[in-house]
DNA sequence: GAGCACTGC
């Protein structure tokens, strides 16, 4: 019946991002009289500031307003308390029931284990398919190949036949919808796969599970601004996920590669949400945006309030690149960026680069740089790709973010052909995602351009020969995200309130001058800490166009920036003059997530070396 | 000399 309801909605249905675009304009959004939140337990970024959001909208139209939540998993009494103990509907679900299975001990090479359990059940259990949970595409591809040679061993007609398909988000779509079509007769599917299998795909025919208990996980960490990858334990909430893709068309079992113990003490009961997760400089824009009255963001009431430090961090990003002043009011800077769904420093660089006249090629780079990680070929183990792409910057060397710009433009100039990106290792998934972001940027930017939006590629490049503008304009949006060489080395430091040792990452295109020393200045897209901690999209800047972001930061007050109009009030006795308010919660310490991230993280490694 | 899970306005 739900689903019924939904079809019927479907119509009238906005994405949660749409709607906060709306909100924007319309803070009440009067227009609605019942607003769904739907997959509420994904707790997305955008989920979790719209529940904010709806929780302090339901007081101003407490009479004309409904809201409903659905979710599968989130925990409905959290929420409820959330919503002062609004009422909970619950729908029975339809699964059937799954019967799981404990190791007795952690293994230590989790491949392995997963490996002969996918025997076991192929040699012993009844026809059905096998779904295996890896955390990414290496151990998916080394599972695959490991698992076909297992099988071709077996003894000839001992068990029926088997088909092994590796399904990941990097995966090209023809090889995607493999998994789609059923097995032939007398054969056995073994699905080997990432996350995508929980939640995004399902995958009909599944009858076992096999968990390792490990996923892999994005995280920002606000006091270093670094991103890292980590292979991390899964929550309870995603191991009963995982199990209960086995009972979706008859009784199924679940075989978890951890002991029960690890399950009930060990775990979290569910997945950190994003907004604990993730650089918060988008959100707080845009939530100063809304220019509610009351609003106060070290105070906005989230669900899981994200730490004071993050927080914080995003104020400071927020200030250097103008988009708020120095005492945290938005500027019309900061209005302008906000209008723009896009991270701040590429909201500034497009607004940069409309004042400076070459808003083209930066709303070019923008676009590219949103899909940039799925843009690359992994497939090619040769150079050949990579060569091609290179020859096609024509040494500009100034940076990633230009051979980015080169690349679309040489794709423009090949009338978008699907083959060209092939031809060139590149994905052409990611590069259509840019060609219809940079539509979407086109037509968002508009109504304040000052220059055409259109791609105009020779034009761009015969009037700055060394890009000397879209440079500049990077360089002020990404004034949060500046580096300076070492004097002696090509080694960097990061330029900002905290200073971090950094290197440029290897895939960079960045150049050296005639000594091979590079840029003295550079800024870059994003830190990210794998074997060290790499700057990954690195653009080269002048001295000259550094200095007005250096005095920004002599001049950066954190207690002036997050004060607002109470900027002298010291924060840390007003928490405790009320207790069990958000602003309790949300000085959460960051540390409590970092440290149950790092303890995650580390005991996968002991066992991870153990081997 | 490294190697990125997932989405998607």
């Amino acid at each position: 019946m739900l689903f019924g309801l939904k079809t019927e909605l479907q119509k009238r249905l906005r994405s949660n991002g749409v709607l906060l675009r709306e909100s924007l304009s319309n803070p009440e959004l009067k227009q609605y009289s019942v607003i769904i939140l739907d997959e509420a337990h994904e707790r997305s970024l955008n989920t979790d500031i719209l529940l904010g959001l709806m929780k302090r909208l339901i007081k101003h139209r407490a009479s004309d307003l409904k809201v409903l939540i659905t979710s599968a998993t989130l925990d409905g009494l959290k929420v409820s308390n959330f919503f002062s103990g609004c009422p909970v509907l619950n729908i029975p679900g339809t699964i059937f029931p799954v019967e799981k299975f404990y190791s007795t001990d952690r293994p230590t090479n989790y491949i392995e284990s997963s490996l002969r359990t996918a025997i076991d059940i192929h040699v012993k259990e009844a026809p059905g398919d096998v779904l295996i949970f890896m955390t990414g595409k290496d151990d998916i591809d080394k599972m695959v190949s490991k698992l076909e040679e297992r099988i071709q061993n077996l003894e000839e007609g001992s068990c029926m036949d088997a088909l092994v398909l590796p399904l990941h988000g990097s995966l090209p779509p023809e090889q995607q919808v493999r998994v789609f079509s059923p097995a032939p007769p007398n054969c056995r599917r073994f699905i080997v796969a990432t996350n995508v299998a929980e939640t995004s795909l399902t995958v009909d025919g599944v009858v076992f599970v096999v968990d390792c208990g490990y996923v892999k996980q994005r995280q920002y960490n606000p006091s270093t601004g670094m991103y890292s990858l980590d292979v991390v334990e899964i929550s309870r909430v995603q191991a009963d996920q995982r199990a209960g893709r086995a009972g979706r068309t008859r009784p199924g079992k679940c075989y978890r590669l951890y002991p029960s113990s690890i399950y009930q003490k060990e775990f979290l009961e569910a997945t950190i949400p994003e907004i604990q997760r993730t650089s918060l400089a988008g959100s707080v824009l845009y939530l100063k945006s809304l220019n509610l009255p009351d609003i106060d963001i070290l105070k906005f009431d989230f669900l899981d309030p994200p730490s004071r430090e993050s927080l914080e961090d995003a104020l400071r990003q927020l200030y250097l690149i103008d988009a708020i002043d120095e005492s945290g009011q938005i500027t019309d800077v900061g209005r302008l960026m906000a209008e723009l769904p896009l991270d701040p420093s590429l909201s500034r660089t497009l607004i940069e680069a409309n004042e400076l006249g070459c808003l083209s090629q930066a709303l070019t780079v923008a676009a590219v740089l949103s899909a940039e990680i799925t843009l690359r070929q992994t497939r090619n183990k040769d150079m050949e790709g990579k060569r091609k792409r290179q020859e096609l910057s024509d040494g500009s060397g100034w940076g990633d973010h230009v051979q980015l710009l080169q690349i679309f433009e040489s794709w423009d100039q090949a009338d978008y052909d699907p083959r060209w990106c092939s031809e060139h290792d590149l994905q052409v998934r990611g590069m259509k995602f840019s060609k219809d972001v940079r539509n979407q940027l086109s037509q968002i930017i508009q109504k304040i351009a000052k220059g055409p939006t259109d791609l105009q590629a020779r034009r761009g490049r015969k009037s700055d020969p060394d890009y000397r503008k879209l440079r500049r304009a990077l360089c002020v949006g990404y004034g949060n995200q500046l580096a300076e060489r070492m004097i002696h080395h090509n080694g960097y430091h990061t330029v900002g309130y905290r200073t971090q040792l950094v290197q440029v990452h290897p895939s960079s295109v960045l150049e050296g001058d005639e000594y091979g020393k590079l840029p003295v200045y550079v800024v870059y897209h994003e830190l990210i800490n794998t074997t060290r901690p790499f700057m990954r999209n690195v653009c080269g800047v002048e001295q000259t166009w550094v200095k007005p972001i250096l005095k920004k930061l002599e001049k950066l007050n954190i207690n002036k920036l997050s004060g607002g109009s109470s900027a002298l009030i010291d924060y840390e006795p007003l928490e405790e003059k009320q207790p069990g308010s958000p602003t309790k919660a949300a000085a959460a310490k960051q540390s409590d997530v970092d440290s149950k991230i790092q303890a995650a993280r580390e005991r996968y490694l002991a066992r991870k070396g153990k081997k």
